[in-house]
DNA sequence: CTGAAAGCGCTTACAG
DNA sequence: CTGAAAGCGCTTACAG
């Protein structure tokens, strides 16, 4: 069936008994092609097993239809429900997201972006690596290739970015708390090197603002964002001599391992300690507690990155606006109301 | 400082005032050209802001250095995981593994393959999707280019298969639990369309029949492998007028769901029913309660298919042996022992 | 050690 | 509607 050696647009011709310009007006579907030629040629193409080569049309067309997405870590589920949001729209398009993952590491992330460029994709979805230089990106911004951030971004790139509206997230989280009767909160976990970070304790700074929360009873604990660095964050907090009775944790990664810090002490979060995560990923609904958390629709910003990546390479342009994805809280079991409070207002 | 006009290699020379080939030579880092004239040649690189075209590049070369993972589901944490041990090795030798997601969908999967073979793959790693038919793979095996399946296999298909030692991880599972008394077991979940599933069901069975466990006494349900479907099996099986005591699951996600599915009916896991797991991924060791399971060491599997395939290029074969992982149980609180049968025995 | 020339597999005007 | 010819950006013998 399939020739041993790889089966060029000549060996159609030679096959069907055309010209090879007519297999590959057929192979681009034009419509110049007489029917009855195009199906002798299809037949050709199935007899001779043949495989299109898409870097040689790329070397003479001049652009691509492969998308790099450039996650910062794909183990933790978030990404990858982003990752399904997009390849929705793209597969939409005939375009095909090509996925590789930088691990959290500026160099590794340095190695991912070189092989996509010189694979010549024609753009590129990137959640940068922590600790990114602010001119990683530089060179691809010169060389005309589109590129976006999803849900994270550089603090001074022009680069557009497409991510929830953390400051509200996290305000209306920490509302739901001070709500609760909670009056010492904390935020737990990220570090100020990254943005996000920065809205996310914004919000959370905002809201004790409102509801005139003293800065000695907010305890802001910076960790790992992952399970581990919520169970230290909590340790911490619990250590100091007027301890928080809630928090706000970076994102739900965090907000688990905080509950977890608690089983261990034997208490429970809601009962004995508030907790709200962020992003509210799938599990959050299955823990036990339910966790409270701020959802932030990270297929709908997938989809949307792509939209706003398909826009750019269409307009040959790589500027574009922000997108800031609306988000809502989903109130669950572990962010009960404040008990040691009321023990206070007793006394 | 980088021109709008994508740069050549013909343009570095004419910047460094070499011929093209010294350029290309440079590029690959031959030892004949004189240092001094590489030095001057790799400042005019930076100075014109090149980017290597790797697709004229292998058009002229006839290979690549992409390989492309080809995943099932991409949200499950196993997957990821997976995918990371892949990538430690690939990054080692110098190639780029893109990763491209099916979803469970094998029209899906047919359109991802074709992209990544019209890319000039130098191989691929796949994880079928369910239902994928059995000749999906001819076409490629054809083309000469390497397969291996990661986790799942084909029925009936010569193509080298890395994946646990499934039956065992079952066996070793249900002797647990029937060691901690339980004499009616379940085995929850997955579907027999699955090779996987008829190696995991194969192991309960054998370890049943070891211990003389009476065919009545074993209950088998077939489900979704997900939470949801852990949830289903759990109602069906309490359902039947002697329900079993304990059940080894299809794979994790169907634990939770069993665990979860035990909880809204005032029932624990580990105390109630006992509940064993399969893969061990992450979450396992934190969930409560912790959650027994069998490791298969999903990274040292998905650094084994990542080697095989390194090797199958290198020879230009498309045949390698199969490769079965080891495995063992990690025993945790999920799986306590049968109070049921000890009622049983004073009556 | 370096240069001139051919060719990888495709697309794209240009004739006919 | 179809064919002959040039060229995309690189690598690879082959001379020198």
């Amino acid at each position: 069936m399939a020739s041993r050696a790889k089966a060029t647009i000549l060996d159609i011709a030679r096959e069907a008994g055309v010209s090879k310009s007519t297999v590959s007006l057929v192979l681009q579907g034009s419509g110049l092609i007489r029917p009855e030629t195009a199906t002798k040629v299809r037949k050709a193409i199935e007899d001779v097993g043949y495989v299109y080569n898409r870097g040689a049309a790329n070397l003479r067309k001049a652009h691509s239809n492969v998308i790099g997405m450039v996650i910062n870590d794909l183990t933790n589920p978030f990404f990858a429900e982003l990752a399904v949001g997009m390849e929705r729209v793209f597969q939409a398009a005939g375009v095909v997201p090509f996925i590789a993952n930088t691990a959290e590491n500026p160099v590794r992330q340095e190695e991912v972006l070189k092989s996509m460029m010189e694979q010549g994709v024609a753009g590129l979805i990137v959640s940068p690596a922590r600790g990114t230089m602010p001119g990683a990106f530089r060179r691809i911004e010169a060389a005309g290739v589109p590129v976006v951030f999803a849900m994270r971004r550089l603090p001074e790139s022009r680069i557009p970015a497409i991510a929830p509206d953390n400051r509200r997230g996290a305000c209306l989280a920490t509302e739901h708390l001070i709500r609760k009767g909670h009056r010492r909160l904390a935020f737990f976990g990220g570090s100020s090197d990254l943005v996000v970070y920065q809205e996310r304790l914004g919000g959370f700074l905002e809201a004790c603002e409102a509801f005139a929360i003293p800065v000695v009873d907010r305890t802001i604990v910076e960790g790992e964002t992952s399970r581990k660095g919520g169970m230290a964050c909590l340790e911490t907090a619990l250590a100091m001599p007027e301890p928080p009775t809630a928090a706000l944790c970076f994102n739900d990664a965090v907000a688990f391992g905080v509950i977890l810090a608690l089983r261990k002490r034997g208490l429970e979060a809601g009962a004995d300690f508030a907790v709200v995560g962020f992003d509210d990923v799938a599990e959050a609904e299955h823990y036990s507690p339910g966790l409270t958390s701020v959802a932030v629709d990270t297929a709908g910003l997938g989809e949307r990155a792509a939209h706003v990546m398909l826009k750019m390479i269409q307009s040959r342009t790589t500027r574009a606006e922000d997108h800031i994805g609306a988000v809502s809280l989903v109130v669950r079991e572990s962010s009960g109301p404040d008990r040691s409070s009321q023990m206070g207002d007793a006394a």
